[in-house]
RNA sequence: GCGCCCGUAGCUCAGCUGGAUAGAGCGCUUGCCUCCGGAGCAAGAGGUCGCAGGUUCGAAUCCUGCCGGGCGCACCA
């Protein structure tokens, strides 16, 4: 609703100042630090008063004279040395907002491809991979509320050095045969098994290098799509990603499209990519210096800095390509560059009903939906890989897809890594120097990190201590729903109530809490509304029609509260909020505005007794006030993929 | 060595892309269950925004240089 206005103040003061001025200049809208100056500012005489050379006050005047009136807006105020603070009409305000008028546009700009997860296919999901998971689907959520069209994508490395490592350790260390593999997917927590086997693994290359010729021989085996190492490679990553959609479900994380490496090898995407590099000079083959016989992508391609940098191997002298030049190919296909598709079989329909497809190299007689080809692509993807996501930018700009490569976007974000104190909880041990940092890095190789279901089931136990000595006489099922849902929100939460390049330290007491700024407390407020509705309508009594009884005078009368005021303002901001965050890329700031609209209700239901109120028309009021909350709590909630508990 | 990120209250973090008196949560101190109220509410203490310059009406925010920390810079993925 308060996108609306702004977007209206905007363009009017662009008006004036064009009429008045006549310069073309885009206005920013701010909100004032203190609710004492209105509900909107506008800085625009500072910007002008430069170039006009002018005192920023008297261009205020000057820019106020101007002004045709807006709708809504009741006064303008020059304050400061030059700001304009606006206060709006609060009955109109609150009527449009009773009446649901001006109804967003949902501009649709062509399809939006998010990837995210992307966990190598070979051992259980760790905290870090959450991060990126809940990142990715929260801004999927956030995109998909402003209306756009998002296909999300989890790319699946079924046949990299990771899975081999583990089908080494199954074949090599331990001596099992596929059957076997079979038999312990169903018979064990696999992707736990994996997890260690792997660290087994990795530790056995430090002390016996010479295993190494075990990596190449499973890869070989693996490339070629033929004998047990290759049966076992399907076996252990297609159950393992199994394992990971089950993991992120829990978190209400959920995907279209699986596309895997193990197809783009198949169907040939890298040639038909590597013809293209090739012809328009992207990559160039060295003849000499230590890349000689590779096909390599120049620095001056991806670095601004001096040429003392080498290439980037795209194509090993042995004529295999490297992961980036895959992840070319990949990224061509997103966009409908390569002129190839795979073929698709769906993999598994969620409780909800939605499907996810899986890339296939065979065609079938399905119909499938079409996947790929966007506008533009969200690459979900820590920091560290930062380097290589230039080159992937780079590739597709020197083949000209100029438009494609300005539309790449990387969104990246820190990573999450061990608190000391959580490495004590752990049992892990450090090294001296480890000691002596802030924080330690999640390590799969050496088995080092929280693993994603422990840490959802250890949320669940204690939140569901809370709810068994709160309801002690409820179903024990109910209690562990609730109990779950808590600790999803909790989880969901504490992922994102960072901004992305911050480096979380992981630490159980804070992901454990549900006090203070964390999902619990936004969940209590819109249970706590909920109550308030579900108290009315047990007493017998239904919910009010707000738009008929509430009438346009009342409305104004109860606008002269400051506090329902800001109550209003701050709820109808939601949409704003959200299209702000999508622009910025950025899921903190939506999680930050459900903790203050949480905080706020919290405040007006400590503060007032809707039930109780005796003043007829008040309380309808009062009553309205709680619905319009709960609802906007509930939209911001939903784009956190956050569920609110039936009670809690 | 080069590149990217970070440094804000005791701790963990925000700070809407340069605006008005720098904000939350946790922790600490104090008070609040006659209830739609305690996963909560109210109040208090707590700041040289790493340091030094610069840019301008105005800097936590932009520029430069230091100091401190993190992460990258493979014919690995």
């Amino acid at each position: 609703m308060f996108q609306q206005i702004e977007n209206a103040v905007a363009e009017a003061f662009a008006a004036a100042i064009a009429v008045r001025f006549g310069i073309d200049k885009e206005v920013t809208v701010e909100q004032p630090k203190q609710s004492g100056f209105g509900e909107l500012a506008v800085p625009a005489a500072f910007q002008l008063a430069r170039e006009l050379k002018q005192p920023p006050r008297k261009i205020a005047e000057q820019i106020v004279e101007a002004l045709e009136p807006i709708p809504g807006v009741k006064s303008f105020e020059i304050a400061g040395n030059g700001y304009v603070n606006i206060r709006l009409d609060r009955g109109a305000f609150a009527a449009a907002v009773l009446h649901k008028t001006g109804a967003l546009d949902a501009a649709d700009t062509g399809k939006i491809i998010v990837e995210h997860t992307n966990i190598n296919p070979n051992k259980a999901a760790h905290i870090g991979h959450l991060r990126n998971a809940v990142l990715g689907d929260t801004f999927v959520r956030m995109l998909r509320a402003g209306g756009r069209h998002v296909e999300v994508q989890n790319y699946i490395d079924n046949t990299g050095v990771q899975v081999a490592d583990v089908v080494v350790g199954f074949h090599f260390l331990e001596k099992k045969t596929p059957a076997h593999i079979r038999d312990l997917i169903h018979t064990t927590r696999f992707d736990y098994l994996c997890w260690d086997l792997y660290a087994r693994t990795s530790q056995y290359y430090k002390d016996e290098p010479d295993a190494l010729a075990w990596r190449a021989e499973t890869l070989q085996a693996i490339e070629a799509d033929s004998g047990d190492l290759a049966e076992m490679a399907h076996l252990v990553a297609d159950a393992i990603v199994a394992l990971h959609l089950k993991t992120m479900l829990r978190l209400n994380v959920e995907y279209d499209v699986l596309p895997r490496e193990s197809e783009i090898l198949h169907l040939k995407f890298w040639s038909s990519a590597f013809e293209r590099l090739k012809s328009t000079g992207a990559i160039l083959l060295e003849t000499e210096g230590k890349n000689a016989g590779c096909w390599v992508m120049p620095a001056s391609a991806f670095s601004t800095d001096t040429e003392a940098e080498d290439g980037k191997v795209i194509v090993r002298s042995n004529g295999t390509v490297t992961y980036v030049g895959k992840d070319i190919a990949y990224q061509m296909w997103k966009f409908g560059l390569l002129g190839k598709d795979f073929y698709y079989r769906p993999l598994l329909t969620y409780p909800d009903g939605h499907e996810v497809w899986v890339s296939t190299d065979r065609k079938l007689d399905i119909a499938a939906p079409e996947f790929g080809a966007a506008k533009r692509v969200y690459n979900v993807i820590d920091s560290r890989q930062s380097y290589l996501q230039d080159v992937v930018v780079a590739g597709l700009k020197a083949m000209g897809a100029q438009k494609e490569a300005a539309q790449s976007i990387h969104f990246s974000y820190e990573m999450v890594a061990l608190s000391p104190g959580c490495c004590v909880d752990l049992g892990i041990e450090l090294s001296e120097e480890d000691r002596r940092r802030p924080y330690v890095e999640v390590s799969g190789r050496k088995g080092m990190g929280v693993k994603a279901d422990d840490l959802i089931d250890q949320l669940i136990q204690t939140a569901l201590r809370e709810v068994e000595s709160r309801h002690a006489e409820d179903a024990p099922g109910i209690r562990l729903r609730i109990a779950t849902e808590i600790a999803i929100g909790a989880l969901r939460y504490f992922l994102l109530k960072f901004t992305r390049n911050t480096v979380i330290a992981f630490d159980f007491q804070e992901a454990l809490s549900f006090e203070g700024d964390t999902g619990p407390y936004a969940q209590y407020a819109a249970v706590r509304a909920r109550n308030i509705l579900k108290k009315l309508t047990d007493r017998g009594e239904a919910v009010p029609d707000f738009a008929r009884e509430l009438s346009a005078d009342g409305l104004a009368e109860q606008m002269q509260s400051e506090d329902f005021w800001q109550i209003l303002v701050t709820a109808s901001k939601a949409d704003s909020t959200i299209a702000r965050a999508v622009a910025a890329g950025e899921p903190a700031h939506v999680a930050r505005y459900a903790f203050q609209l949480a905080q706020l209700f919290n405040n007006f239901y400590h503060q007032y007794q809707v039930l109780a109120e005796q003043d007829t028309k008040r309380r309808v009021f009062l009553l309205w006030m709680t619905d319009y909350f709960r609802t906007q709590l509930e939209t911001v909630l939903g784009v956190l993929g956050i569920h609110v508990p039936e009670y809690m």
